[in-house]
DNA sequence: CAGGGCACCT
DNA sequence: AGGTGCC
């Protein structure tokens, strides 16, 4: 065997002597260390989206699916590749090599997202040192796991490989123990995934990430291999470039070609002091490491993210009227998750992407700035429509920080992202949660420090236990996780997160009826004639009705509601309850939308297999959304009289003939924040802004308490 | 590259 | 704030 592949592995170098084959024995790591050889594993779940489309349809499965995202197939499953359907084909050129093929809409990520984190909980619920790569992969470090089975494995035991091993057709495994082990650990942990979330998966084990993700591709869907130290060289030389190296992105590639570097072999041999000076020390001895399979790095628990975000992509946007819808659009669904995942976001950022011929495909721009706490704690109360109201303003004024909106602009993405996420203190969310199960987990990512301890196969294992469920098959309730996951692989396990994450319902609850607020709210300030909305009075002055006859309704609701309501104990409410029961009602019904939408092709193309009443049955109603949502609604509204009209007029200082003058996205925009900021203003006696006055308002504002008071009460704990 | 996310580094 | 990488 190649020795020097060895020794370099582990080049926590001190201990590279001792290490060998011979583990069983070595008494070397009884406490305290970093094991001589980690092993690794890296799952990689099977074509992930169309599982899951699989799962909420299993009909699905007998026929060729595609997951569509705009005019892509981002993935499809095996029926599919078989007729010839790659990922990230076109959505064209795959209906032309299949016409059969089935697609299924994949923008809305939520479903994925919640089995995603699924998988991540139920791996974790074995041993904590599980990190995330995307929605479908998980690295997992097993070293501690192995070596208390080995522990417990007697001397005469005969080991053995479950699944493949690469390179080879039979080895002997006691000269590998800790890998064979491991690659039992990994054929039970696919078990489980399949057992009790249905899913399907490969796995590679190894003694670093690198190589066990390399390594997990080998036998495609359904499978495991483990790699043993002998062959690295071998997995290295097949890799057809260094593009195919996890961590050698286009950019780096790029770059190591400008070098005359193509191959992997030719990074291997590259003299490092050359590297050093094109990518500096660091990087360059990472990417030599690299090249020879060596990847100390750890693996870093993932935790619950770091950042929420929402985006859309589209041909063509240029006009701020279409930018403040989408934006809305966006920061609707993003407050809703943030709301369920319970911390509070600190900052704001709103990012763009431009068109532009020639460089299409990066250049990106951001701006961010702090969130105020008051609409950040509106997010987390569940005032999440209050908190769309104050946040879209903010998002107008970064985007006008980037895009001069009186020139021609041209965009081709929007995205709004929370980050800096704060735990709440008591933080009673909601239990079932599939974030709540890491919000408590805070421990910050970078401080792991996860190589020290001593532990002993028995009772008690302090720190990062390692549940071994290997001698309690009976038992296989994960620990962490309740039990509501295991008992189905039917749709019904999102709906169980989805409950079990429910806030608590508002004391008022239950009523049901949306006609009620829209009704109330259109009678108390719009008159529509009807249908096709020639709106008639109650305009703002100078408003071009033509120009207002546009918008999207709910757009001109949110123009034209009456936000500031007067009882000044109900303030904080009441742009929450009036403006924005339109538009939450309205922003649900995309979703159900998307979901029939989803459903259509597959009616078409597979009646038969698909009986008709199926479709309710994979999409079901979301328990949640409409429901807490009326929940809250029903009771501001149960609170606050709807207040007399009078409301939609300019700031005192506002000359209605200027105001008239300015571009329409202008006038919009500042009305917005008027409407936004007048009930705090109103707390601090009625003041008037200036036209051009923004930010200073809203911080000097920002203490207006009171709000909280009220929350804590709707808010348990 | 696409698409809708994420994370890390600088 | 941007760049890069990963899925």
């Amino acid at each position: 065997m190649d020795k020097s592949e060895d020794e370099v592995e582990d080049d926590e170098t001190e201990w590279k002597n001792t290490f060998v084959g011979s583990a069983p024995l070595s008494p070397a790591a009884p406490s305290g260390q970093t094991p001589a050889h980690r092993v690794i594993l890296h799952f990689d779940l099977d074509c992930f989206y169309a599982q899951v489309e699989m799962i909420r349809n299993p009909a699905l499965r007998e026929v060729p699916l595609g997951i569509q995202q705009k005019y892509i197939i981002v993935t499809c499953n095996y029926v599919a590749r078989e007729l010839g359907v790659t990922k990230l084909m076109s959505v064209t050129d795959a209906k032309e090599k299949c016409p059969q093929l089935v697609l299924v809409k994949g923008e809305d990520l939520t479903h994925y997202r919640e089995i995603s984190y699924k998988v991540t909980e139920l791996l974790m619920s074995y041993c904590p040192l599980v990190e995330r790569l995307g929605f479908d992969e998980n690295f997992m470090d097993i070293t501690k796991m192995v070596e208390q089975r080995l522990a417990q494995t007697p001397e005469s035991k005969n080991f053995s490989f479950k699944g493949h091993v690469y390179n080879h057709i039979n080895v002997e495994a006691s000269d590998h123990p800790r890998l064979a082990l491991g690659s039992h650990i990994a054929a039970e942990l696919r078990d489980a995934i399949h057992s009790k979330l249905g899913l399907t998966g490969c796995a590679g084990i190894a003694t670093n990430k690198l190589l066990a993700k390399l390594v997990s591709g080998t036998f495609k869907p359904n499978q495991q291999t483990t790699l043993l130290l002998e062959n690295v060289s071998d997995i290295m030389g097949c890799l057809s470039g260094l593009r195919k190296v996890p961590g050698v992105g286009h950019q780096t590639a790029k770059r190591l070609q400008a070098l005359g570097l193509v191959s992997v072999k030719d990074l291997q041999l590259f003299p490092l002091n050359e590297l050093v000076s094109e990518f500096g020390g660091p990087s360059a001895q990472r990417l030599k490491n690299l090249a020879l399979g060596i990847d100390d790095s750890p693996v870093t628990p993932t935790g619950a993210p770091q950042s929420l975000s929402d985006e859309d992509s589209f041909k063509k946007m240029s006009s701020t009227k279409d930018v403040l819808e989408k934006i809305q659009e966006l920061l609707s669904n993003l407050v809703e998750r943030m709301h369920k995942d319970g911390r509070q976001p600190q900052t704001f950022r709103l990012t763009i992407r431009r068109y532009s011929a020639t460089n299409k495909w990066f250049s990106r721009e951001s701006r961010q700035c702090p969130i105020p706490g008051h609409v950040g704690q509106r997010i987390i109360s569940g005032s999440s429509d209050d908190a769309v109201v104050q946040l879209v303003p903010l998002a107008m004024k970064l985007f006008h920080k980037m895009v001069d909106s009186s020139a021609a602009f041209h965009l081709t993405l929007i995205n709004v992202c929370f980050s800096n996420l704060q735990t709440r203190g008591a933080a009673a969310s909601g239990k079932g949660s599939i974030t709540s199960f890491f919000t408590h987990n805070t421990s910050p990512r970078k401080t792991q420090s996860f190589s020290s301890h001593s532990q002993n196969g028995s009772s008690q294992s302090s720190d990062h236990h390692c549940t071994d469920h290997q001698f309690s098959t009976s038992t296989m309730i994960p620990q962490h996780t309740s039990q509501k996951t295991l008992t189905t692989k039917s749709p019904s396990i999102s709906e169980a997160a989805l409950c079990g994450c429910k806030r608590e319902q508002s004391p008022v609850v239950a009523v049901e009826g949306p006609p009620l607020q829209k009704v109330s709210c259109s009678t108390a300030r719009l008159d529509f004639d009807e249908r096709d909305n020639t709106l008639t009075h109650r305009l703002p002055p100078n408003v071009d009705p033509e120009v207002f006859k546009l918008l999207p309704e709910d757009i001109q609701m949110e123009l034209l509601s009456p936000a500031y309501v007067n009882s000044p104990a109900s303030t904080s409410f009441s742009s929450a309850a009036v403006a924005d029961v339109p538009h939450i009602t309205k922003n649900k019904s995309p979703q159900s939308c998307t979901d029939s939408l989803n459903v259509k092709p597959i009616k078409e193309t597979v009646s038969k297999l698909n009986p008709p009443d199926r479709e309710t049955t994979v999409n079901p109603q979301r328990p949640e959304g409409t429901s807490s949502f009326q929940g809250e609604n029903v009771m501001e509204e149960g609170r606050l009289s709807f207040p007399r009209s009078s409301d939609c007029e300019f700031p005192g200082n506002v000359d209605p003939k200027v105001f008239s003058e300015l571009p329409l996205d202008v006038q919009m925009e500042l009305m917005s924040e008027w409407k936004q900021r007048k009930p705090v203003l109103k707390t601090s006696s009625s003041r008037k802004p200036g036209i051009s006055s923004t930010t200073k308002d809203r911080k000097a504002a920002g203490k207006g308490r009171q709000a909280n008071n009220l929350l804590k009460y709707f808010k348990p704990s």
